[in-house]
DNA sequence: AACCCCCACAACCGCCTTATG
DNA sequence: CCATAAGGCGGTTGTGGGGGT
């Protein structure tokens, strides 16, 4: 279909804005509200096209956005958020409030793209940029201090879905609600447009040059799923829950309502017994209060589906995954841990046939996904609940998350 | 004082998505 | 289902100001 452009270009004003136009949009709006942008340029008299109205009404003249110096705080946020989400300003400027996407990307390009550079960091990849020489001492810092920053943005993310699923009122009604939407994880070689994290999270498991290559690094995961919202759960229309229980009990069917808040979730997600049930492999559930699958507990055998019809694509899984033989049967250290290659991902459900499997192999060693056509997509080896768990904790229940 | 360069930021451009008839 | 309008978004450009020479 052909685009037609947004106004008539002939004869209308372009460059910066004077006081008095300001002054006639503001005036206009005001009293009329902004209507159709196409249409107000010609009723509040001004000369200019709709769609520069528009911009200049949302990235300077509205009332409710915040002008002048980033705190430091916002500063950190922007960079946390780039480092998990990339350039999607829009994403990004909502979680800073009364902060326009054009302002944060002005203040991106101009600022903090050249700190970063200056400070060694790949502003892109919020990687340490390789040298020759490979990685010193202070790139593997870097790493772990940028590492830091986007697992904390991670867990920032999801401790505001969980705050914005929990409350039908927005704490920012004029700013869309945070929205993640990360794909659907395939092994595949035809890997959707995902975040960079999930690619790079694919990339790190699909290079894996064997197997035995696979099986033998530690990798560890953690899946956080939009699920239950009984009554564990703070609130009735939580549908997030981080880190919850992977895997359930072996000896029922367990049904979790995932009801709508935000996100238009209203299916349940189901987890039936499987036929070849011997054991149940459990997870620590650590948010609840209640642990009935107390990681102690995990036995062999098991293999369970999770299964879940999404109605939107606004799911958020993210998975943790730790790799490197290094860290193996050793205690986790978070540092080591932020330094070694550790990455993220995460999957979205886009319609109703998706179906989302957790499988776990005899010694839990390995959790996985398989997706609707039940290929098994990733396995990730060597899980430590215990540890996990405590350390997403430790992110989400510690930091203060200044809105 | 004049010129040049650099930087910050506002504004624009073009593509994409969504809404509507 | 299709065409079109409108809005949203991210990349890029243009402009003005400040600092250096």
């Amino acid at each position: 279909m052909g685009r037609s452009p947004c106004c008539e270009k002939v004869g209308l004003k372009r460059g910066p804005w004077t006081p008095e136009e300001d002054q006639k949009l503001v005036a206009y709006i005001e009293q009329h509200g902004h209507g159709s942008w196409r249409a107000l340029p010609s009723k509040a008299g001004l000369e200019r096209c709709g769609k520069s109205c528009r911009l200049r009404w949302t990235n300077y003249l509205r009332p409710d956005i915040k002008r002048g110096k980033f705190s430091l705080q916002e500063e950190r946020t922007i960079i946390q958020l780039h480092a998990l989400l990339g350039n999607r300003w829009s994403a990004i400027a909502a979680h800073l409030p009364k902060r326009t996407d054009n302002e944060i990307k002005n203040y991106w390009n101009t600022h903090l793209k050249k700190r970063l550079a200056k400070m060694g960091i790949d502003p892109t990849t919020h990687r340490p940029k390789v040298d020759a020489g490979g990685l010193g001492s202070s790139s593997l810092s870097h790493m772990a201090q940028w590492e830091s920053a986007r697992l904390e943005a991670e867990a920032r993310l999801v401790r505001e879905s969980k705050l914005q699923l929990g409350s039908s009122s927005s704490l920012f009604p004029s700013a869309k609600p945070a929205r993640l939407v990360l794909n659907r994880i395939l092994a595949r070689p035809s890997v959707p447009p995902c975040l960079d994290v999930l690619k790079a999270w694919q990339n790190s498991w699909t290079s894996l040059p064997t197997a035995e290559d696979k099986n033998t690094r530690m990798h560890s995961m953690y899946a956080l799923m939009l699920a239950a919202a009984d009554d564990n759960l703070e609130s009735p229309t939580s549908t997030l829950s981080f880190p919850d229980p992977i895997l359930p009990p072996s000896s029922a069917t367990t049904a979790i309502t995932a009801t709508a808040g935000i996100l238009p979730i209203s299916e349940k997600i189901v987890i039936p017994p499987t036929t070849n049930t011997t054991a149940v492999n459990s997870v620590h559930a650590p948010t609840s209060g209640i642990d009935p699958w107390d990681t102690e507990e995990g036995v062999t055998g098991e293999r369970r589906t999770i299964t879940t019809n999404l109605q939107d694509d606004d799911i958020m899984v993210a998975v943790e995954a730790f790799m490197g033989e290094r860290y193996k049967n050793v205690q986790v250290n978070l540092q080591e841990v932020l330094a070694s290659n550790n990455l993220m991902a995460g999957l979205s459900s886009e319609d109703n046939d998706d179906v989302l499997v957790f499988e776990s192999d005899e010694n839990m060693d390995n959790l996985g996904f398989v997706d609707i056509n039940g290929e098994a997509t990733m396995n990730c080896g060597n899980t430590n609940f215990e540890e996990k768990n405590h350390y997403w904790n430790s992110i989400c229940n510690t930091q203060t998350w200044g809105l």
